[in-house]
DNA sequence: GCCTGTTTATTAGACT
DNA sequence: AGTCTAATAAACAGGC
């Protein structure tokens, strides 16, 4: 079963009745999507039309539906939350998004990067067991609202974004290219590989998994929109650590080329 | 007019 | 089976 076999076009015969153009994708969320996306850019945070951009590599077909539902992701989740572009000058419509990891809850961890769990057999007791506490998985009583509130949830498992990235980032270990890798079934872990290695196929193959429908391909053609082909350029704009290019870098040459942080570019037009 | 962000309603898959 | 929640569509407001 290959990871993309459930997707289904959505499409009734005599559509018109339904609503959903779309099938509900087999794996990922746009939740867990655009905090990848997000947590993967040189300062964390992207402009909406950033976001789009990087999402135009997995998706194609219909734009305009893509974008009003990233924009109700944003807007509808806690867990992103906007800066705005130019502080001195706060604009209710230019803003960066960012990802606020307090208000990531293990709850959402399993469901929006369920697919990486999956593939980390040795992270997912971890989660379960924060999970299974109840507490943290419990709907919040009014009661404790405000004390969530109060006292964010940071989360140091090995399975947290930050620690997932911090791996990432901090990762020297080389990476077959992307041609020469297996699919998800060929997951090995190895205690010489560690979680960075985890980290950067289970990365992988979850954006792999972003296989979408667009309204445009699905719902007027009948044709499920595919994942557009990668150039180099955007595998590395994507998937920085799995070109062996890339790891010829040192973190800190990563570091210095990375763009000026947002408030050098606030007076860019985006 | 276009872009961005918010809100609401609906649908359907996932979860309990 | 009932509930929850992500996905989707649409309408609207406000800034550029």
């Amino acid at each position: 079963m290959s990871p993309c076999s459930s997707f289904r076009p959505a499409l009734e015969e005599n559509s018109g009745v339904h609503r959903r153009k779309y099938k509900r994708y087999a794996k990922g969320t746009y939740v867990g999507l655009l905090a990848y996306i997000l947590q993967d850019s040189p300062n964390k945070m992207l402009t909406f039309r950033q976001i789009m951009e990087r999402l135009g590599v997995f998706v194609a077909g219909d734009r305009k539906g893509l974008e009003n539902n990233i924009r109700v992701c944003l807007s509808s989740n806690k867990c992103f939350v906007k800066v705005p572009v130019d502080p001195d000058y706060p604009n209710a419509r230019r803003n960066f998004w960012k990802v606020e990891e307090s208000c990531i809850t293990p709850k959402m961890l399993r469901r929006h990067f369920k697919d990486m769990t999956d593939m980390l057999p040795s992270l997912e007791p971890q989660c379960q067991v924060k999970c299974d506490t109840g507490a943290a998985l419990d709907p919040p009583s009014p009661a404790s609202i405000s004390k969530e509130n109060t006292q964010p949830v940071k989360f140091s498992s090995s399975f947290s974004i930050e620690s997932l990235l911090k791996n990432d980032h901090s990762a020297h270990l080389r990476i077959p290219p992307v041609q020469d890798r297996g699919g998800l079934n060929d997951l090995r872990l190895t205690p010489a590989a560690g979680s960075s290695v985890c980290w950067e196929r289970s990365v992988y193959s979850f954006t792999q998994s972003y296989y979408m429908y667009s309204s445009a391909a699905a719902g007027l053609s009948g044709i499920p929109a595919v994942r557009k082909s990668l150039s180099a350029a955007h595998e590395h704009a994507l998937y920085p650590s799995q070109l062996s290019s890339y790891h010829s870098q040192t973190v800190q040459s990563r570091i210095s080329a990375s763009p000026p942080l947002p408030h050098d570019l606030r007076y860019l037009r985006w």
